[in-house]
DNA sequence: TCCTTTATATCACTTTATGATATATCTAAA
DNA sequence: TTTAGATATATCATAAAGTGATATAAAGGA
């Protein structure tokens, strides 16, 4: 039983993509390249994950007319998730660097 | 083969709180208590963690004088990778930030 | 034509996370 | 003083998540 929505970075990386439609490989490309290559989601993990968000309806298919690309797009819920996980992720933050602070004095 | 060092969250939570010396059983509790029980890290979680850590020299044992508490700390490299991982997350909520208002104009 | 890039998809495997459980000590109250 | 609950560490077996390799095919340029 999972408690509040906790998204993985990985997850997280996608969907903060999909805020605007996209199709997975424009995905994996923005993703290297926001990340200056740090960050690489390969294929595997890529269309894994896009096909667990369409079952938890936080994507949904936004547009498949073109024969070749499939673009998606985050749900109302979708986008609410998100929200969550960018403030708990302040949070968690903010934790890390008065640790880190602290541990000077 | 891993690119740059890159933290799970479990990890990253540990971590954050080793940057002063605790034992396992007081991170749990920290973790839990700091965000409000939203995350809740269990000792299976804690203790393969820490064993990780320990292999990786990213934390080292600080103290077991007393027979019963183990206490931990983050090395040097340990401060280094967080540090790392924090402006990686940073930059993570930019960009799920900057999505998310575009998507509003 | 044929090679490269774009694009989606899955399989088999590894890595990571965790519920359940075990064990032992300390502490406060009955 | 015994005993129940909190403290504390640890592991096992399983579940969940992530990924390298590979397959397939269409588009576009040389």
């Amino acid at each position: 039983m999972k408690q509040i929505e906790q998204l993985t970075d990985s997850v997280f990386y996608i969907m903060a993509a999909l805020s605007n439609p996209r199709h997975g490989y424009a995905v994996m490309a923005l993703i290297e390249e926001t990340t200056k290559g740090t960050v690489n989601i390969g294929p595997a993990s890529m269309y894994t994950i896009i096909k667990k968000l369409l079952q938890q309806e936080l994507i949904y298919l936004y547009d498949d007319s073109d024969s070749r690309r499939k673009t998606y797009l985050l749900t109302q819920k979708g986008r609410e998730v998100l929200r969550e996980d960018i403030e708990r992720r302040k949070v968690m933050i903010q934790l890390a660097e008065n640790g880190l602070k602290e541990e000077q004095e």
